[in-house]
DNA sequence: TTGACAACCGAACAATTGTTCGTTATAATG
DNA sequence: CATTATAACGAACAATTGTTCGGTTGTCAA
């Protein structure tokens, strides 16, 4: 899901703007800059502290949140384009690789959960979900999910699964061997669907006792180049 | 591209442990917590000021910088698990969609570039590229490009484009229809050979007048659920 | 011009916050 | 047990930083 519509403005001053952009900068690289390097940037000379003002325009703009009588206690709420400044990432540890038709080989874990490689990701892309762990994906086995050699899944090992959610899923085949897929998970009287993402692709029925659920697919990355 | 591994790392004591995680919280939270409040958190007392003890500690194993006599002016470079602790993001605009065959509806450009919808993502996931937008995919045309609809791509309008890149571009057909594809891009001997992802779809071999790049496709992001 | 008003400057003040230093407590070591 | 070292505490101090207030400048309207 895309971020909100920030069309809707208040108008910054250039003063206002300038205290911003040096605010953003600065937290950025590591913490808040204080009243009076505020006022240098904003070009009201070395201890002009009329920053004041601008601050509490900016208060009521809704931009930041300033804490009263604490040093470099200013909170950045949004950016100068209007979009929220948030510090809010996360690492979803890579445990393994989804490889053709193999179990997935999921890594060993050590005491510390977090030893091994992961990827930093933003809350937008991870939609609330917890319990978040990536797999890799080794080979061509799964282009009838669209989901290509190198792509990162990112799963979710919580329990509850709904219809038509894409999972994945181990199925034990009529001949006892085992496969790992991404499909599209119904439970329909007595069966359970496995629908291909891609829309050309024909289901796989089977007994709910041949398929293990791993855990629900939450996002799909592909990077290239 | 997964993180480096920070499996190698300097024990922490119980204290220098509480002081990261604190530090990461309130950090996380909007700004740098005085050393008086990390004192507390590390279970020292109100005014132990045996924090710098602790803080000189962390300074040596690279987990945070410290300013000195700055207010609140602590960097942190890394939380207790390891990983750096970075607050780069960026915004990618969403300029439009790509809708099956038609030319990409590019959005009205306002004076604010940053006005529209925009998507929040980590540097990780970029690879330092730049001059980054973003179209969201309508319809399955692009399915043979593993691209489904709903999914979000990641382009550069870098000019540059090298032999296998993956590219937005615009084809002129024979009959003068024009449609829109990802495809890899490849220049060979006097054509223009525009191969799908999916290795089971053939190329499409076609003059380069008949082809207009729109930009080098980065990251396919697809949301589930 | 004159008055009202806002923007801006600078210095004094007050509060927070970082630093230093001496002391006490606890543990380790012989 | 004596001794040493380290951790912890707290108060005094110093530096930074936020706040207030009086003053200056400039703009706009009457």
């Amino acid at each position: 899901m895309p971020a909100l519509i920030f069309s809707i403005m208040d108008e910054l001053t250039q003063a206002e703007a300038a205290v911003l952009e040096h605010l953003a900068q600065h937290i950025r690289r590591g913490y808040c800059p204080s009243r009076e390097e505020l006022s240098r940037a904003a070009g009201l000379g070395p201890r002009g502290y009329h920053i004041n003002k601008v601050l509490d325009s900016l208060v009521a703009k809704g931009y930041i949140e300033v804490e009263r009588n604490r040093a470099r206690a200013i909170r950045l709420l949004r950016t100068p384009d209007g979009r929220p400044f948030r510090l809010e990432t996360r690492w979803i540890p890579l445990v393994g690789h989804i490889v053709a038709g193999l179990p997935a080989q999921v890594a060993v874990q050590t005491d510390n959960p977090f030893a091994g490689e992961a990827i930093e990701l933003t809350e937008g892309l991870l939609g609330g979900y917890d319990n978040l762990y990536a797999l890799r994906v080794k080979g061509q086995s799964m282009i009838d999910a669209l989901v290509n050699d190198g792509d990162t899944v990112i799963l979710t090992s919580t329990i509850d699964i709904h219809n038509g959610d894409m999972v994945a899923a181990t199925v034990v085949g009529d001949d006892g061997q085992e496969s790992r897929t991404l499909k599209h998970y119904y439970r329909e009287n007595g069966h359970v669907r496995l629908q291909p993402a891609n829309p050309m692709m024909d289901a796989i029925y089977c007994h709910p006792s041949q398929v293990t659920i791993e855990g629900k697919v939450v996002l799909v990355i592909r990077q290239i180049g």
